[in-house]
DNA sequence: GTGTTTGTTATCAA
DNA sequence: CTTGATAACAAACA
């Protein structure tokens, strides 16, 4: 599930690789007119990767949603057996090509995913709607505590995961944001002492630091740009470790459902 | 055949 | 306006 940590660490692969290319020609499903623009920033808001185009005023934006993947394809002669990983295969979705040679290519198992070229007035259109980038200087715990003061009555784990008052967060660093704030996510937001709103906050923003210095979350189909995946799932401490032993205390790590989505917890380390 | 996995949006209900 | 629930999208996996 690529979530900020995976989007922010394919921004900044990408932007390496790509800056300065000039687009050949695309295949796929998507009917983008890119042919001769070039790439000259890569961008994120909250799950979206932004490449800004040349000539101006017009932008690819990408969301992979919950299986989509991001893979570029350099200029390697390297022969491997069984094929690159980085190849094209029955999940491709797109692939575009620039002039040196170089691709990158759209994979999509469940294709939720998309890419679309958007006109610098529809912008605000996907991006408008978004709450502050919990790692800006927009995120203060004023700010913050504002936030949770206008919905008191939610659980926790459901603010958070809302893209329009907090952008970024997503199943798993909400879960082990919780655990780090040792506060449940069942937790009713107005039953929040100060201490722990400032627990969370400080929670929030040093679990995506870590997970970004990680290169993200492989648990499921997120890879990096070069297809490997990233480390992240040994820091884990309670996303997909349902049953599995709470790594300070021992307990089992409870597992259940909440507003329809998996949620891992520790009923000891967490209250 | 059943349930589970989850990002986002839409829709309906209280 | 808030909140909660459900469906929709899709495909693999146990």
């Amino acid at each position: 599930m690529p979530e900020l940590p995976e989007v922010e660490t394919l921004k900044r692969e990408l932007a390496r690789v790509l800056v300065g290319k000039k687009i050949k020609k695309v295949e796929g499903n998507f009917k983008l007119d890119l042919i001769g623009k070039k790439i000259v920033a890569i961008e994120r808001r909250a799950k979206i990767l932004i490449f800004t185009l040349h000539p101006p005023h017009s932008y690819l934006l990408a969301h992979l949603k919950m299986t989509g993947q991001l893979v570029y394809r350099g200029l390697s002669s390297v022969k491997v057996i069984g094929g690159h990983p980085e190849d094209p295969h029955k999940y491709t979705r797109a692939i575009i090509y620039f002039t040196d040679s170089s691709k990158l290519l759209f994979n999509d198992l469940r294709k939720f995913g998309w890419l679309k070229l958007v006109k610098e007035k529809d912008l605000p259109k996907y991006i408008g709607h978004l709450g502050p980038e919990p790692l800006s200087k927009d995120f203060t715990l004023e700010n913050f505590k504002k936030i949770l003061a206008r919905y008191p009555k939610r659980k926790i784990k459901q603010l958070l995961l809302d893209q329009s008052l907090i952008a970024g967060l997503g199943n798993i660093y909400v879960d082990e944001s919780c655990f780090s704030a040792k506060i449940l996510p069942t937790r009713i937001i107005k039953s929040l002492t100060p201490d722990n709103i400032q627990n969370l906050h400080q929670s929030i923003i040093a679990v995506l630091k870590l997970s970004i210095k990680k290169k993200g979350t492989s648990s499921r189909n997120y890879v990096r740009s070069n297809g490997q995946p990233g480390g992240m799932v040994p820091h884990l401490n309670v996303y997909g470790r349902g049953k599995e032993k709470c790594k300070k205390c021992g307990e089992k790590i409870s597992k259940i459902k909440l507003n329809g989505r998996g949620t891992h917890f520790c009923s000891h380390c967490q209250k």
